[in-house]
DNA sequence: GTGAAAGCGCTAACAA
DNA sequence: TTGTTAGCGCTTTCAC
């Protein structure tokens, strides 16, 4: 095997220059104690010599690593993926984390962690340890992990936590489930529904709690009740099935549903459909998430889209300004969802 | 800002063990002149302490930075995940990559790189600078260009070419795409087919010559004609449209159509029903990829399952193998494509 | 504002 | 088989 030395390193640069080492460093740095005249002169030999700094250099001399490291749950990213259903939802998380990175000079690397498992610690632990990267991004169920959560406080790496507004670590972002939850659902009240019923995600999430409590929020708000009106999924497709049998099978049926999540919405078309009812007309569908099957469905399904790519990207700016010394803002971050009317939606039947 | 320490180094676990700094590096690196009872001693060390070795130190000192370099289209890679169309590239590369380079304790990170512009080479050999990755996996187009590959044999860096099978440098793997396009419209001619259109894809990707060449060959030893039986597309579901619409307009038009990707297969789909043919009964389409969405659409599609997972886990398998100083295989590695059957094929309309 | 020296954590090369 | 020494490329002190 070949040892493999840096071709053009810091002292080709400043040797070419005829400056130290020490300025050299400044100029790749952006520091400012550096003469205007001085700074050209460097910059024009590492432009003449296309230097790039090692990052593991830079990182051995405590310096950063300009790596942020993206942490999803392992057991269901591969089960996504496996599934290949269209989840899109690591690569939008690519699509903003790994652009906003490379705008400072930043690289976004995945790594997956077992929520469920007692060597969470150890096994984050050794990734940060290997990689020494400059911050962590955390997605549910994650974000909520006491362990995980310490563990990153502990060691002083910036981290957020998407899906996540609570305690005063790390930095959390939602993107406002509560409001898009009642958005939605007031949507559907303004189409003149009444029998609004909602199927919740597992307690696991803490969003889950909050897309509830904005389906609660506008039933009351409306004057209208909610007994009867919600069943317990887990976001599968399949306790969508059981949940939309449960809520379709009373003789005084909701006239619409809101689902937590985009499986368990397809669940409830395809419930309506064995139950002869026709959507939008006997029953209108609104779900959670919008990733790209929901188009494809039949009907469309009308969702509250999840800026998952927005949300990586202000989450990217948000470590790295932490990381420049940058105060965190003090209340949670809200990237607001969006809402995609599609054909799952109607005014409720006559009668 | 913290200045941050490795808290555990390979010093404290010498020291806990009372042997010197390399006799643990031995043993880190599995290397073999080192005694079962001190390797022991030495491994107890490194549990009591949990220490885990710094890759940035490691890459430092002239060994390996344990990291492969997944490099990927810029523009058709964020297209893709702007359009949110399902397409799974990117997680199924994840799904067979990270988890290979898991096993030996590698990690994948992926890159954007535009092929079409004039500084891939420095861009590239920027991030190859930075990172010093000990392996580069390169997707179509990517693996069929002369200034990346040259690049990469010049700085001695493993690398595989997903997609592509020529030249003397790298490691080749396909799908066996010709194979795959001639069993395909074997299938459409046992079913009765005989006149199977083609749907090429754009030039710039060598696959589609290998699909169209697999086409040919089962068209020809069938004894069947091809003339004015195949159209141009670029991969786009437009193109895909105009093509469509080349080879329905005809009066003597095909039976079945093979398109090489999904994309431009939907789009026959969208415009044989613009002209009033149903598919499957009028009309059998194929296509390849196999992308999530393509069970979704109306019929599903019979389509080439392109199996990038397993594709991309030999590609990691066999950079870690050279890397290890094995010798790379003679061929191409062939990574069969498979076949699923849905509802967009059937026997011809008789007539 | 600039430079010199020390050291980050690890491994290659050499010595014992 | 094990230990010692000398860096890897960079940034952090700390001088000047």
């Amino acid at each position: 095997m070949v040892r493999r030395r840096q071709a053009v390193t810091i002292k080709h640069v400043a040797a070419d220059a005829g400056v130290s080492l020490q300025t050299v460093s400044r100029v790749i740095n952006k520091e400012p104690n550096v003469r205007p005249q001085m700074q050209e002169r460097v910059q024009a030999s590492i432009d003449k010599l296309g230097y790039v700094p090692s990052r593991a250099a830079q990182r051995m001399s405590g310096s950063r690593s300009y790596l942020i490291l993206a942490l999803n749950d392992r057991e269901r990213t591969i089960a996504d993926w496996r599934a290949r259903q269209g989840s899109d939802w690591v690569d939008q998380m690519l699509l903003g984390g790994m652009l906003k990175c490379a705008e400072y000079g930043y690289r976004m690397m995945f790594e997956l962690v077992d929520t469920h498992n007692d060597h969470v610690e150890r096994e984050l632990s050794a990734a940060i340890t290997a990689l020494q990267p400059d911050g962590v991004i955390l997605t549910p169920p994650h974000s909520d992990n006491p362990l995980i959560v310490n563990l990153l406080d502990k060691h002083n790496i910036p981290f957020a936590r998407i899906g996540s507004a609570g305690w005063a670590v790390g930095i959390p972002l939602t993107m406002g489930d509560e409001q898009a939850g009642k958005d939605a659902t007031q949507h559907l009240i303004d189409l003149g529904h009444e029998k609004v019923a909602f199927i919740s995600g597992p307690d696991e999430y803490i969003l889950s709690s909050w897309r509830r409590a904005g389906w609660q929020c506008a039933m009351g708000n409306a004057g209208l009740a909610i007994d009867g009106l919600i069943a317990n999924g887990d976001f599968s497709f399949e306790s969508g099935r059981i949940a939309a049998e449960q809520l379709l099978g009373k003789t005084d049926r909701p006239t619409a549903i809101l689902a937590s999540n985009d499986q368990m919405a397809m669940a409830c078309l395809e419930v309506a459909r064995e139950k002869g009812l026709v959507v939008p007309d006997d029953l209108s569908v609104v779900s959670f998430d919008n990733t790209p099957i929901v188009a494809l469905t039949d009907p469309p399904l009308t969702a509250v889209d999840q800026p998952i790519a927005e949300t990586t990207s202000r989450a990217v700016e948000l470590i790295i300004a932490a990381k420049n010394g940058n105060r965190t803002p003090d209340g949670p971050i809200i990237v607001p969802a969006g809402f995609v009317e599609r054909g799952s939606t109607a005014a409720p039947p006559r009668g």
